[in-house]
RNA sequence: GGGCGGUUAGCUCAGUUGGUUAGAGCGCCACAUUGACAUUGUGGAGGUCACAAGUUCGAAUCUUGUAUCGCCCACCA
């Protein structure tokens, strides 16, 4: 074994160890009889390459499946990646634009477009492939599934008929999100909102319109069709129910309804609010409440102005429109107020540009019909499911409800090409929805693709091979899921609605949320701040299982983390540190490693009981954090620092060592999959590499607990820290061999001897010496010529103050009748127990201080 | 405007049902080349757990309020 692990020498081997194995394929473990637990992995975008959070949700996954998979259950975890329809086309049009191809639609149609993008697609789908391999995922790559494959495009449109048929899907007018750079509508979750400044207008329709109103888009008002006001507003009660015909600089005069509504604020601007029926959401809202008002379009899905909106602005761009309009509010003495706010704008996430509400003919769920067979609407089917799926952490089960409870109907039709085409055919006014173009001439494919999150909705069970049932009867549903908060509305969300419509069950029992990665200072990581990292290039320098451990250890599920080197560099030395205590225990003579128990091995052996139990239950809750918390110290501060070391003294031996490290490799495997699969082969605890991961789980009843041993034990570690603090205070060299009287068993002397590095019970008659007494036994340290008496007595009194403060507090507490009454047993009799220890401490010291006095 | 979360050592963060004198890593100070490891070892300094009130024998933990930072949602024209 080298000298220092070095993870670029043993990964790819390993690697390739685990796909020759095959065990992360179920149907190839060594025991098939274990309970199915299937896992889907959220499916990467093809938008790009993996990033940090990959990096972090690989490493929560494949740690929960890893631990899952040794205790003997069959796992599967499904591999894929999705085709991220609109951003994976925003993404390669963008590029093209950026190398000057203004209209990539226009310039290469179609058929050639879609092929540019798929070839896109299939690049960054290898590379990702490969990235997940590094990260040592050990997922079934013989299930790898795409969400736009064949298999997967079959499942969609099935489903699309299906809801089609069912009534759940519909054709609608509607005003929905469109962004005039994509072309294309977006649905409500994937729009990002910025403050911008921007003027507010508020002005009069003409001179004798009785009422104003304000506006941030002046040229939408071009199509305002009613005023809407509170019905309770005095000031404008007299209106309501009048039309007034009103001039506004367009062609024809418009028709202005005054219409009540609760929902107007009478207290907000001017109290009364233009309704642009076509332009705005909540105005759409409302002229669907009162359609009497009408609706009038005047922008264009290219931004520009319609007809409608009169001769002198017809084929305007829309700021020029409003430039225009304005002008026209002004000469004709009609606007009241400019003014500038903050404005908050929304954004399509994807082309950047400012998002239009404008009506169109679109595809839509329908979340609040009942479903057929099942007297339930989907949204009510959504929220019930969701309370059978336990949430990690508990908090974002609100989050989820709230959302669903306010959901309106999905928009799923986009306007883009990179997708799944929508399976529904024309001719003339016949509509089918079919998968297959129906029989006979002249049918016409609708030409918009779906949401992306429509397919990616049907994950967990089209990765099963749905419709074709045994596979889904086996692995539906889901024992688990993790994902980040950012996606409980987007894929959660539609995984519930799709799997409790299709199958009639939820998705998964339970779901595992986590946080965001940041950089150093808090920061997101982002194209634009150039402060991305790659998980690779810190694999190259660090090791995957220190890239794994520095993004677990020290989180809290659904916070947000930071991540920089010392992390992985403090993980990368503790995978280092595991390896040469491995190294070390492998040099040791054989015949040592075997023979009756010593008491440092009684001790450990103990140790790990309770680690084996703290670690298991750990994993058991997710709690991945804790598990490599409790793992980290073990393995560094007890036994590297003290079964090795005390394995050093020969008359002891440590005999135990290679049963310790054996269970402390299969605790680690789930954490670290590549160090420990190295080092289980090197002591031989395997046969070959790469069967580690499919060792048993280590049991806590194996291993013998011995509380005398262990406070015997407990006493040597203070005794010897004890002397060692004693030194290092007194400016001794910790290489000087000090005289101690102590009483204490011949383990225990040769473990304090060789530890503190003192000797025992050497001279008995001596001038000075200093106290200390740990749990019961009291030592006496010899200072004759090494250190000045006067500098023991500062010492001792220092000591006794402490024993003093805390003696204070726990006969404050035996003192207090309620507490005796009122506290669980266990917690007075060890409050005793420590009082009597701390009397006797006290007792000594004072005696000893009594002596030098 | 509504909802949620954070506030614990110089920094980054754990702290599972309330129970010894609140922990870790990094950083800092001092010491150490001892036969697994300098990707090291040993010892140490450093916290009134944001603040206030309450519940309790006992509060970082539960309740209420305040401050402050952050996130999400919403049709504020």
């Amino acid at each position: 074994m080298d000298k220092a692990y070095s993870p670029q020498d043993h990964e790819a081997r390993i690697t390739q160890a685990w796909d020759e194995k095959k065990y992360s394929n179920p149907d190839h473990l060594p025991s098939q009889n274990g309970e199915p637990h299937a896992v889907m992995m959220p499916p990467p975008n093809v938008t790009g390459v993996l990033h940090l959070g990959h990096a972090l949700e690989n490493s929560i996954m494949d740690t929960h499946m890893r631990y899952h998979r040794m205790t003997g259950k069959r796992t599967l975890l499904i591999p894929g990646t999705d085709h991220a329809a609109l951003p994976t086309q925003a993404r390669v049009e963008n590029n093209l634009k950026k190398q000057g191809i203004t209209n990539p639609r226009q310039e290469y149609g179609r058929e050639k477009l879609v092929a540019m993008i798929r070839e896109y697609a299939e690049n960054s789908k290898s590379t990702i492939l490969s990235q997940i391999k590094r990260l040592g995922t050990s997922c079934d790559w013989s299930r790898l599934a795409y969400t736009f494959d064949e298999e997967r495009s079959r499942v969609v449109n099935d489903v699309f008929v299906r809801m089609f048929n069912d009534g759940l899907i519909y054709r609608g007018y509607r005003v929905v999100n469109w962004s005039i750079a994509g072309q294309s509508t977006s649905s409500d979750d994937e729009l990002v909102y910025e403050e911008r400044a921007t003027t507010l207008y508020t002005f009069k329709y003409a001179k004798d319109f009785p009422i104003a109103v304000a506006t941030v888009l002046p040229e939408t008002k071009l199509g305002d069709t009613a005023v809407a006001v509170h019905p309770d507003d005095t000031r404008y009660q007299q209106y309501i129910g009048k039309t007034f015909t009103v001039d506004v600089g367009a062609e024809t005069p418009r028709t202005i309804h005054v219409i009540a509504d609760e929902s107007v604020d009478m207290n907000y601007g001017t109290g009364a609010l233009g309704v642009t029926s076509a332009h705005a959401t909540a105005d759409f809202d409302m002229y669907q409440k009162h359609p009497e008002i009408g609706i009038i379009p005047v922008i264009g899905t290219d931004g520009r102005m319609l007809p409608a909106a009169g001769k002198a602005y017809n084929g305007l761009p829309f700021k020029d429109a409003r430039k225009k309009f304005v002008q026209w509010l002004h000469d004709n003495d009609l606007l009241i107020e400019e003014k500038e706010i903050v404005h908050n704008v929304a954004l399509s996430d994807r082309y950047g540009d400012e998002i239009w509400p404008m009506p169109m003919e679109q595809w839509f769920v329908n979340v609040n019909k009942e479903v057929p067979g099942k007297g339930k609407t989907l949204k009510q089917l959504m929220l019930e499911a969701g309370a059978k799926i336990t949430i990690t952490p508990e908090r974002f089960a609100k989050t989820y409800t709230n959302w669903i409870t306010n959901l309106h109907d999905w928009c799923i039709s986009r306007q883009i090409w990179w997708g799944h085409r929508i399976p529904v055919w024309y001719r003339g006014a016949e509509v089918v929805a079919s998968a297959v173009k129906p029989a006979g001439e002249g049918w016409m494919q609708d030409a918009d693709t779906l949401d992306t999150w429509f397919s990616s909705g049907m994950w967990t069970f089209s990765t099963l091979g749905y419709p074709s049932s045994a596979h889904v009867k086996t692995f539906h549903p889901s024992a688990w899921i993790q994902m980040g908060y950012e996606i409980i509305y987007l894929w959660m969300a539609r995984m519930v609605l799709f799997s409790t419509y299709v199958l009639g069950e939820i998705p998964f029992r339970e779901v595992y949320i986590h946080g965001i990665l940041r950089d150093k200072q808090g920061r997101k990581f982002s194209k634009s701040l150039g402060n991305g990292i790659d998980p690779i290039q810190v694999i190259d320098e660090y090791g995957t299982d220190a890239l794994r451990l520095s993004v677990l250890k020290g989180v809290a599920p659904g916070n947000d983390s930071r991540f920089y080197e010392e992390k992985v560099a403090d993980a990368r030395n503790f995978v280092n540190k595991l390896w040469n205590v491995a190294r070390f225990v492998s040099q040791m003579k054989k015949d040592e490693t075997t023979g009756p128990a010593t008491l440092p091995d009684q001790w450990i052996l103990t140790r790990l009981h309770d680690v084996v139990a703290e670690v298991t239950e750990a994993y058991e809750k997710n709690q991945f954090s804790q598990a490599s918390e409790t793992l980290y110290h073990f393995v560094w501060n007890e036994f590297a620092d003290w079964y090795v070391e005390a394995a050093k003294i020969e008359s002891l031996h440590a005999r135990q060592a290679m049963n310790v490290l054996r269970t402390v490799l299969a605790l680690l495997h789930p954490l670290t999959p590549f160090v420990t699969e190295v080092i289980a082969k090197e002591m031989g605890f395997t046969q070959e590499e790469g069967e580690l991961m499919v060792a048993e789980w280590p049991k806590a009843e194996a291993f013998a607990v011995d509380h005398e041993s262990t406070k015997r034990f407990a006493i040597v570690q203070e005794l010897v820290t004890s002397i060692r603090a004693l030194k290092t205070s007194f400016r001794i060299p910790p290489s000087t061999q000090l005289q101690v009287l102590v009483e204490l068993g011949e383990e225990e002397r040769a473990l304090v001897e060789k530890l503190a590095r003192v000797t025992l019970g050497q001279k008995q008659s001596h001038q000075h010496h200093a106290t200390i007494v740990v749990g019961g036994v009291t030592a006496l340290v010899i200072l004759d010529g090494v250190v000045d008496i006067e500098a023991e007595k500062q010492r001792l009194k220092k000591e006794i103050a402490e024993v003093e403060g805390s003696l204070k507090g726990i006969q404050a507490k035996l003192n207090n009748e309620k507490f005796m009454q009122s506290a669980p047993e266990q917690v007075r009799v060890k409050t005793q127990e420590i009082h009597e220890e701390r009397l006797v401490t006290m007792a000594k010291l004072r005696e000893s201080l009594k002596q030098i006095d």
